[in-house]
DNA sequence: TTAATCCGCACTAAATTAGTGCCATATTCT
DNA sequence: AGAATATGGCACTAATTTAGTGCGGATTAA
């Protein structure tokens, strides 16, 4: 099945609430309450919460009163960016090399050549790239701005014209 | 790692080139033709095909000189269909409904209530749900006409162009 | 000093993906 | 009829990825 791994679908709603937190009070937001509110586990959620702040997404400041903080805008985060933090990246293909601009390291298999046997002449290796590339600029198009509380899209006409962006 | 299964990019493949062969003469492609030509284990290919036709993408015939067809036009073949054969359809988010318009059958969690413990009042239920859509959409406008050889897409401005659609 | 916080790592269990193999059935050709 | 060429259905195993937990250490504020 192609989806987000539940890892992304968490982050994603984590990131959101931040962002949301810190437009009505600039404090920092903690893994406990997180968890609470959502009915997460602790664990779990601050797992979360780490690898979002390693990827640059978050930042967090310890101690009591301590919390986590978006690293950015939320009009400058993007759905991709946690995907790319939390699920390793979208790579469509198994072709599809891991350049780009991803924040994940270089793969070996990188050089866009030995992905497969038949990489050199494969029929439809550029319409695929084609197709990644869709997906993650729609995935960048994404941003935490009115992401949370569905507060856009509420009015049908919005929702259908940006169904038909895609 | 967002990306498609293995057997999604294989029967990509296949269907591209079968939609091709079918193109220059109206002949079955058997499993084993098609398996060589690609360096594909034959299990692996038949298993593919075997699942694209009972999806309704392919139609097969027995015997000697049999093989696979397209079951409709190669425009009327999106990756969203083969995704769905194939990988157990698209729902970008452990909260999307299962329902919509995909082949596979109603999950028992359809009714977009029981996802998690919050669903009720989830703060990006619906942003995510657009977002689901979004890809949904763009997986289903990206059909097989064309999709063979990077015929489409050598062109460097239709390259851009076709990206920028998204 | 104590309690609240994040940090880093290591680990296990569950689920999914990947891939193989066998035997049955259908069709064609000789 | 019989041999050769094909797909159909099913069951199975191995590998990989996802999901989730837990602990002990470091940092900060009151």
């Amino acid at each position: 099945m192609l989806r987000f791994s539940r890892k992304a679908d968490y982050g994603i709603l984590l990131v959101a609430d931040i962002a949301h937190s810190m437009d009505e009070s600039p404090k920092g937001v903690s893994a406990a309450s997180l968890a609470k509110k959502y009915s997460l586990s602790k664990s779990f959620t601050a797992n979360i919460l780490k690898d979002l702040s390693r990827g640059g997404i978050l930042f967090s400041t310890r101690g009591k009163g301590g919390g986590y903080f978006l690293s950015k805008a939320p009009d400058e985060i993007s759905l991709h960016d946690v995907v790319d933090v939390l699920d390793g990246g979208v790579k469509m293909t198994h072709c599809t090399p891991s350049g780009s601009f991803t924040s994940a390291e270089h793969d070996a298999d990188a050089d866009s050549g030995d992905c497969c046997e038949i990489s050199e002449t494969c029929p439809v290796r550029s319409p695929l790239q084609r197709v990644h590339r869709g997906i993650q600029h729609y995935l960048e198009s994404q941003t935490f701005e009115n992401f949370y509380d569905g507060s856009l899209g509420k009015d049908p006409f919005q929702v259908r014209e940006a169904l038909e962006i895609v």
